[in-house]
DNA sequence: TGTACATCAGTGAACGCGCGTTCACTGATGTAC
DNA sequence: TGTACATCAGTGAACGCGCGTTCACTGATGTAC
């Protein structure tokens, strides 16, 4: 045992795992955050007060903002890809449809895709996160194009996407609606819309 | 003539139209501004600066930054609007298409439609905005559904909102792409989508 | 067992800077006579 | 014509506050003996 273990083991004042929850904790008050008011709207203080902490311990944790807002992106578009496989597992394409264009993801975008959310704010940020974003979009569009009728999985990975497109920006147009009328037709219209693309080409 | 209306004509010491005329340059430095940065990341003194001023004299002008924003808003939409009718006038639906989900869109978003560039931030605005924007919003879906096959207006409308909403969805996917190469692929794929979509149902 | 000491997650005050807003002032353009 | 004065678009310094980041400290939990 090299004297570093020896003082990770011996000296231990907290159980093993404490600061990695913690910073899980901090991670997801953040996620929820910045789907909620935007990246450009989440300060460290309201995320920390979020996670039951003042904003003074953050540095002991993250080494910016910046890097707590890469891991805050990354958690809520997995928890938004886990999303998707659930519904798709219980009632297929038509299933995950109905999911994401559903009443509770316009009122709640803090439990909802990350996409929808912050696309555009997405487009003006560093190629580091782009990259991890289009990974990530990636599995999305690739589960979706299970779901697509016929054609090489070339051609579904791209009706795929573009379904997911719509669907995207359906939501954001739904959440802009000036009332929850409004909204609660254009999710209906992209039901119907989504539904007839996916059976078409 | 009143003692204001003589005073207005007597002791003008610029051109009439000279104070409206530098407030529309102002507005017009901020439309460009909002879509390229955001909302959140337009601050006062930058647009001023690109309008060719400083930012002291910018309440001599506006009543406050909100007044700004929503009337810059309003100038880039009406600018998206007439850039439809355009395409429109000249190819049809499919110019229409080709024009939105176009390169220069991807790389000149202080250009482009503001819609693509601020659909989430405008969602998280007030009402007043979110009218507003709704309103615009039915004049490009008016205008789609204008190109559209059989199907009553409403129904056309429904689709072309759909239809609108995967445009949008896709020009900030495409923005969000880590490389020019496929940025320019989803384009194309969405362009495809989006006249077979018009085809269909 | 009890007392002194070590560790370290978390605290809260402070620093510096950006930004919305205000305001006293400037200087270019005109009028008065 | 020239000289004094008025107007007002635009200037730039300043104020106050929010926020990212730093840092000296606290107090809870444990060890040493």
């Amino acid at each position: 045992m090299s004297a570093k273990e020896h003082m990770d083991v011996v000296s231990m004042r907290y159980e093993s795992g404490h600061k990695a929850a913690t910073r899980k904790r901090i991670v997801t008050a953040a996620s929820m955050h910045i789907r909620k008011h935007g990246v450009k709207g989440t300060p460290v203080a309201d995320v920390m007060r979020e996670a039951g902490l003042t904003h003074g311990g953050f540095y002991a944790l993250f080494k910016s903002k910046e890097a707590l807002l890469r891991a805050a992106l990354a958690e809520a578009l997995d928890l938004a890809y886990e999303g998707f496989c659930r519904a798709a597992a219980v009632g297929g394409f038509e299933a995950m449809v109905r999911a994401y264009l559903a009443n509770w993801h316009i009122a709640r975008p803090e439990h909802g895709c990350a996409f929808a959310a912050l696309m555009p704010e997405i487009a003006r940020s560093s190629l580091q996160t782009r990259t991890m974003v289009a990974a990530k979009l990636d599995g999305f569009v690739d589960l979706f194009a299970t779901y697509l009728p016929d054609g090489s999985l070339r051609v579904r990975r791209r009706r795929a996407k573009a379904i997911f497109g719509m669907m995207m920006g359906t939501v954001q147009i739904a959440r802009a609606a000036p009332s929850r009328q409004q909204a609660n037709q254009t999710l209906a219209d992209g039901i119907e819309a989504a539904i007839t693309f996916a059976k078409a080409s």
